[in-house]
DNA sequence: TAGAATAGAGAACAACCGGAGAACAAATCA
DNA sequence: TGATTTGTTCTCCGGTTGTTCTCTATTCTA
């Protein structure tokens, strides 16, 4: 969406505006800053603003005109290894990462780094990262990142089964296992996966 | 599209002028810096540059003259499949594709979709994307595009010995390829993979 | 030298922009 | 609660601005 002079105008005067205040100003004390005399004037260009992202649109509640935190490219947040024992929320040091969009899910998602093999027969190895959309339920035969116990962290396939739950790893080597479905907690399911040969 | 003597004039002024002024200048306004008279005049200019893509056109709407920009944020271009049995460069219809900078190399990339299961034991799928480092040379161990009687193009790990060059797919039901070095041209170095499981 | 290409002037036009103001509903205040 | 503020929606109007058109002058080219 681009602007119009008007617009850029008004949107920079708001800037300076509500750094000087310190609480959002409405529509009236704005129309006093610039000289309009209709509030209807004003609205349409705060909607033209709203609609490039650059104002907060007020659903009805909030009263005062806000700018959105221009928080540049902030990206997913890469949440660390899996495997690792700890359940994902545990993890605080969430840096972002950029991510390409056609890997994102529809809802929010996160990174890990795979640690280990389990996964090797899917194409998904140790130090891959994996884009993982948060959600509590999934689909069988999804790959999800599932918490058992309430303590371990694990990239496996899952089968919902009425009582159990199994968990299939993607490794000769390794076996499936059986959970109750109270000993199992979904914390995503697999959206996207990166991988770096450098 | 080639311009004329004016419409290169034009285009610098209209450089210099964009960056004096913070806003996208009207036609009047440039029409007044350039000494021109009609509206009109201006116009024909400005429509030769817009289709010579360097200038936004304006759909209609009065936003002022705009620039377009060049080169910023256009991320890689993504050049199609591979195995599709054609040279890189032949590839003109090169959208670009946002790539995480952690899955770049240093030079300059592009990106392809992989085609067959030649190399699924590296886990790379069919369906996934690459991001390839243009580059003609490779280090043995390397998983490069290779372009084999200039007519086929497919992604390999190479090995380089003194008068033949041998490729190995990481596939158990295909063998490894054994070529002179003239018949084997390398078109890139695997640098990055991303799927997606949606 | 005739014709084409390039440049500009100016008129006419339609769409858009910016603003005014009225009316309304929801939130907030007294 | 009733009164007031505040955001939203609506219509209307005038000036600006991009576009299109015709006409003319100049330069280049075959």
């Amino acid at each position: 969406m681009k602007l119009t002079r008007r617009q850029q105008e008004i949107y920079q005067a708001l800037r300076d505006c509500i750094e000087h205040y310190d609480h959002a100003p409405t529509y009236d004390e704005v129309c006093r800053l610039l000289g309009l005399k209709s509030r209807g004037s004003l609205h349409k260009h705060i909607q033209a603003l709203v609609e490039a992202g650059l104002v907060e649109p007020m659903e009805g509640l909030k009263r005062g005109i806000r700018l959105v935190e221009q928080g540049v490219e902030q990206g997913i947040p890469y949440l660390g290894r899996i495997a690792a024992g700890q359940p994902i929320e545990a993890i605080t040091n969430a840096e972002p990462m950029q991510v390409p969009d056609e890997l994102l899910g529809k809802g929010p998602c996160y990174v890990l780094q795979v640690s280990g093999d389990s996964m090797i027969d899917e194409g998904i190895h140790h130090g891959d990262y994996v884009v993982i959309e948060r959600q509590e339920h999934a689909q069988n035969g999804d790959i999800v990142v599932a918490l058992i116990h309430n303590e371990e962290a694990t990239l496996k396939r899952i089968e919902q089964r009425p009582g159990e739950i199994v968990l299939y790893p993607a490794n000769p080597s390794m076996s499936a296992m059986v959970y109750r479905p109270e000993e199992v907690r979904i914390q995503g399911v697999l959206r996207g996966l990166l991988r770096s040969y450098t």
